[in-house]
DNA sequence: ACCCACACCAAACGCCCGTTAGGTGACGCG
DNA sequence: CGCGTCACCTAACGGGCGTTTGGTGTGGGT
């Protein structure tokens, strides 16, 4: 901006700015199309439809239904890995690592609503390779939680009765389930959820831990 | 199997005995196809296919494809109706009572995966009638667990400062989300799965509780 | 023997699907 | 002005969809 010296900056042709908005464009209402109704139950003229445009001249754009499948999938995939996979260079105790993974978690699926429940819903409908690279991508993030678990049993902080997977399905539980009732909109941050969510977790939901004195005052 | 004593059960036309196993077998095989490829992605020519028929001759025997799921979400909500309703008279002390229901509410969606996992999954493509229904007594299985827990603290029994709408969620994400991992098949019972998750969520997962010394011995 | 209900088939209906092909107008550059 | 590029449109392609219609063979009842 601030040098006058230049020419114009190629006008002609921008060699290498594929970065366009309308193709965004289409990405984005197709997450929100393929979360609202599904994916086979959205059509590439309902989704030319909402922007305003007709069903071919999408592919001006995309090159199939497919690929915007897999774009989106991909992107919510690639979310959860950067939002998660920091954390497992940190030194913190396994319960404050499960907090914060907790609410890293939550956190990405409270902020890509869309993305997230495309994800969880119609990974079954992706191509073979797609398919199995979500697969055994979701396969990394079981044994991340479960690894965690682990390390807590190992330092003492964690009960050692755990068991592992199961700890780790049912943190996958909490947070994954969000997609289904969290609203961006209402009262309640991700934070706020994953604090609560942890409380209760980490703490347990009964009141006297294990009072075996006599309770008389 | 009905009776063997009285005389043949009016052979020439049964009035009114509907209940015919092809009509069944093609809710069975729908149910099957509707959890494993999806609603939209499932042909009434393919389901007519794996029962070795041709695409039309379904309708000698059902109405409609709609139909056909509506009576499948329907049969899903029944059990897990009939499963958890019965607790509500009980007096048992809320933890009991929620690995009670955690207990149950699992065991139906071990029993029927199939059906449960439609359930979970197309239940945005009801018939709107239907849809509303369905959300309403997703509402009651919500004031459900949420009434547990208010019961819980009251009795004193659960920790005085949980919030119930999130810890009937919380119970919720566990038990819901066992559709997407559990296998009837394995080494796991739905008993295994539900008193592990009990006491996680019961008793906590940190091991060392609050040493009580917060006074000077 | 007749009859009729039954379970199913073969073919078609109209419609919508994802995708492609060719055309059109606007715009910026030489 | 001429040219190319871009974003989009119109129209169509082949095929699959849910569903309907008019048979056809079979088997038990009278």
């Amino acid at each position: 901006m601030t040098d006058s010296s230049s020419p114009p900056p190629a006008p002609t042709v921008p060699p290498a700015a594929p970065s366009k908005p309308r193709r965004e464009q289409i990405h984005e209402v197709a997450s929100r199309l393929f979360s609202e109704r599904g994916y086979h139950a959205t059509s590439m003229r309902d989704l030319a439809g909402q922007l305003g445009m007709q069903g071919g001249s999408l592919y001006a754009h995309i090159a199939s239904k497919d690929e915007l499948l897999i774009g989106i999938v991909d992107r919510a995939a690639r979310q959860f890995d950067g939002a998660l996979f920091t954390l497992r260079g940190d030194s913190l105790p396994a319960p404050e690592k499960i907090r914060e993974a907790m609410h890293r978690h939550i956190r990405v699926v409270a902020d890509n609503m869309e993305s997230a429940t495309v994800f969880f819903h119609e990974w079954k409908h992706l191509s073979p390779e797609a398919y199995t690279r979500v697969t055994n991508w979701r396969d990394t993030i079981d044994a991340f939680y479960r690894d965690l678990v682990i390390q807590g049993i190992r330092e003492g902080s964690l009960r050692p009765d755990l068991d592992p997977k199961m700890t780790a399905n049912l943190i996958l539980s909490a947070v994954n389930w969000a997609y289904t009732w969290y609203r961006p909109g209402g009262s309640m941050t991700p934070r706020d959820v994953a604090e609560k969510y942890a409380d209760m977790l980490l703490g347990g939901l009964q009141a006297a831990p294990k009072l075996a004195a006599p309770e008389q005052p």
